[in-house]
RNA sequence: CGCGGGGUGGAGCAGUCUGGAAGCUCGUCGGGCUCAUAACCCGAAGGUCGCAGGUUCAAAUCCUGCCCCCGCAA
């Protein structure tokens, strides 16, 4: 199938690898603009970009797609299909409607649940038990189209958002070929989504990451979880930023103040929380490299009664 | 040239400002105590103090250049 492909972030890589790797005929692929990032403030390729260069495939990188200029610029490619996985910008109808066979999304949830910008680090953050990856028409809302395929997998208990992502990933890049193939069958099917189980997600703020330790250790837990790798969850320590990478919650009540240390010895690390108590497992201190809370207690002194405090003012969490 | 932290036996840190014996908490190995132990006691091994130059009687420490890691920002 002639196949413009959009898309941007790492998520969407191995959606084109299976495009062109199963024969498709990717025409071009459409990626955001390069921005400076890292360090140094070096201009960086997108992760699909890279890959697209990899395969000798036009690269378009539109500031706006929407730009009328740029929408000829599709149509006179004639794609019979675009295949989009999290591009980073919304299309208007006069793209949506180029392709014979339409744009075709890859959302990482089951619609429709978890439509917007970051369905996968609430996926845990919210402590589900399964996600999963939906294919599905674009229409002129977020993540509104009719459905075309849906494949669900089960949450780990050690679910990261990290881990969620890679599996979504690969799940998408083989979902999407099946739907293309239904597609070109005429064998697929269109379900609507019932919009009164719909739920929306926005994007991921850093400030997601600053810990209330006035909420309880569960969720406190998947937080950390669902904001690994990025941007991650942190404190504040004696001044100092404390990224928390891995924890579990302790069922104990303790005295003491939210944010206060409560157990500490040789290989624990227990804080209080608005209820129970988060044991750290796994941490990193800022300019140095994540390591184990025992190798932390070890070269840093810590008592109990050293208090962890949320630095931000604004605690933004949503759903 | 965006801002900043750091590279010291296997791990995590101190020591660097105010040059002059390699330190701390662990780990490892051997021995002891113990019903037993992640506990306790005794002993031991293990380090080019990121790399290369320079200053000095003397450099982990001061100066110069380079490499690597990390946080912020984007």
């Amino acid at each position: 199938m002639r196949i413009i492909f959009m898309g941007t972030p790492e998520f969407s890589v191995p959606a084109l690898i299976a495009l062109v790797e199963a024969g498709h005929d990717v025409k071009a692929v459409v990626t955001q603009p390069d921005k400076p990032k890292g360090r140094g403030k070096e201009v960086r390729m997108t992760p699909v970009k890279e890959k697209a260069l990899e395969y000798g495939i036009a690269v378009y990188q539109p500031v706006k797609a929407r730009d009328p200029e740029f929408v000829k610029l599709l149509a006179d490619m004639k794609p019979e299909a675009i295949v989009v996985a999290a591009f980073g910008q919304i299309l208007p109808k006069s793209i949506l409607d180029i392709p014979v066979y339409g744009c075709v999304n890859i959302h990482a949830s089951l619609l429709p649940k978890y439509r917007g910008a970051s369905p996968i680090q609430y996926a845990v953050i919210n402590g589900e038990k399964e996600s999963g990856i939906t294919t599905m028409m674009m229409a002129e809302g977020i993540d509104t189209g009719d459905m075309l395929d849906q494949k669900a997998v089960q949450l780990d208990e050690k679910e990261t958002g990290g881990s969620l992502h890679d599996k979504l990933g690969k799940i998408g890049a083989g979902l999407i070929l099946e739907t293309l193939r239904k597609l070109e069958e005429g064998t697929a099917v269109r379900t609507p989504q019932d919009d009164s189980k719909a739920c929306h997600v926005g994007m991921i703020k850093k400030s997601m990451g600053d810990i209330d330790w006035s909420v309880d250790a569960v969720s406190i837990e998947r937080l950390i979880r669902g904001l690994n790798p990025w941007p991650s969850a942190y404190t504040d320590w004696n001044g100092k930023v404390i990224k928390l990478w891995e924890a579990a919650a302790v069922d104990q009540e303790y005295d003491g103040a939210f944010g206060q240390v409560v157990e500490a010895d040789r290989d624990r690390l227990v804080v209080k929380t608005g209820r129970g108590g988060l044991s750290i497992r796994q941490l990193q201190l800022q300019g140095k490299k994540r390591m184990d809370v025992g190798a932390f207690l070890r070269g840093y002194q810590i008592g109990e009664g050293t208090v962890f405090k949320c630095l931000d003012i604004k605690n933004e969490r949503s759903v």
